[in-house]
DNA sequence: AATGAATGAGTATTCATTCAT
DNA sequence: AATGAATGAATACTCATTCAT
């Protein structure tokens, strides 16, 4: 891992377990053991550095879950439920930033395009089951999902998790 | 209008319209029309100021949504949609202090309570038609309405939100 | 003197010393003996402060240069004898600001009124000697006094000053 | 042009149109299209880049002035227009030098060089008019001009230096 | 000659908090 | 209760300079 890298997974580690305002530069530089002054070599400031980090992160955590063509409900729900209690921190992270008013709107695009990636999604598999429906059930599998990750970041509890999910995959699968 | 209300109102706005961590108390007493060392008067510190007029704000906005005996699933939507159009700063402010890793106890706790109440009203709401899945069904119900709710807060689109909890209200009503 | 008055007096001396740049807000603290944060209680920034400092300063320097009605060539030259020798350093300042390009309009505006006054003196004393060439008489010899100004700040030399003046109040008096 | 000519030529504008201090080494190697580190290949550290650039141009800028033998007043005046109308930039940088306190004695000393050049030339253009007083007036002369070179680097006004030029020629030729 | 990663000291500025009045 | 001067630590960011390649 070369020091570019060393910043950005401690800017992660950071930004995810204190928050993105409780993180300075200067702790960053020094969980990866790297001047202060190296930061900004390689990004252009503390936001910049946020926009690469997440990037980064969001591009690998989702890569898995949307590449597959034959996706069906119950390979989804297993797939984001591992994700979850994996990536705990860093999908509160993204949550503080959707909630957030002052989040790059860089940030915010990317995390848009995911969620309507998803709703397309969902939609397709809804089909058969829902017809016309099918958009706004979509619309609200998303928000139960949503719904069950703000529940998990801030509470985790992967029994209930795994039951709720569960559930959800009987019901919808 | 006394010195102390002020200041919980000016906070309470500017920390709902720019976060917690990003509004100093300078701005706060500023916009209060008083002195930065009242504040101090008044409230122990910056952390205490958020706890009072968090404890204020949600007392008030939930006082009305579950005092009524009798309430059932449309009520409580119909409820739940105005408080949402009318305090969406305010709900945004809840949900990144849900998810934020260093929220004072206090409000947690408070928030916490919040959640479990509503589950205890769906859980009774639904037993009727889940029988022994009840309880889960009030799970995913809470969880449906908290993804409304980040959704609608991130991007607030009052026709769409109507839409949707229209279509609740029929489902589960 | 209260710390406010410390301050300005510090950025002067140090300014007038040092140059604008090469005076950090911090070694201004020090040298009055007071917090850097105290700096920003009084100053809105280091822009600020120097405009501060140097309307103040001008102001006290040149009221009693022009406050006279009956002025005449002797007593202006030896006026300003007396003040090139006693605020060398601030005069020099004052060079470094006109001649620098990003010198805040402000102090650019103050130092240009100045000029304009000085050429209405010289205009009115030279009327009767140079007639219709009194203007640019006077301009010239504005520019002359500036050439001199410029020349002791950067190499102080009162015998060389006493004698010019000496030369040029019996030439224009 | 060669790297080093290129970082040279880079210096002396940015040097000229925002100041010494304003400029930063990053800044000149951006402009000269070559690297930070090639700057310190070329010249010992940021102020032998100062010392060198003006020494190269202050020496290209007056060789023409002062070569010819027979020089008078009206060639004088003449070149010494053109070439601050051409120079207004550098001769502003040249002011700001002489001015400051802490400008490098090689700098300081090639100033001053030019300094008495000129005035042994005045003096010898002045012997016949003013005998004994030529000196002083050589003195005086000089400091007008150096009046004037000040205004016109703050405030270029190109018809006005022209008038005055205009002006001292008859004067003095 | 040429690059650009890397450093460390420095800079302006902010801010929660205290305290004399 | 109310003010605002005062502090000191912290913060994002800059920059001259070095050095391995």
């Amino acid at each position: 891992m070369n020091n570019k890298e060393k910043i950005i997974q401690a800017a992660l580690e950071l930004f995810a377990s204190n928050g993105y305002a409780e993180t300075s530069i200067d702790k960053i530089a020094k969980r990866a053991n790297v001047s202060k002054g190296l930061t900004y070599t390689h990004f252009k400031n503390k936001e910049d550095l946020l926009v690469v980090t997440i990037e980064n992160t969001i591009t690998k955590m989702t890569s898995k879950l949307l590449e597959r063509e034959d996706i069906d409900f119950r390979f989804f729900f297993k797939m984001y439920f591992k994700s979850l209690i994996k990536n705990t921190q860093i999908i509160r992270l993204c949550v503080l930033l959707v909630a957030h008013p002052q989040t790059p709107s860089k940030i915010s695009a990317l995390l848009d395009k995911q969620k309507h990636e998803l709703l397309e999604l969902f939609s397709g598999l809804l089909q058969n089951k829902f017809k016309e429906n099918a958009k706004i059930e979509a619309e609200i599998l998303l928000a139960t999902i949503d719904g069950i990750t703000l529940e998990y970041v801030t509470n985790p509890n992967p029994k209930n998790l795994k039951k709720v999910l569960q559930y959800l995959i009987e019901k919808y699968a």
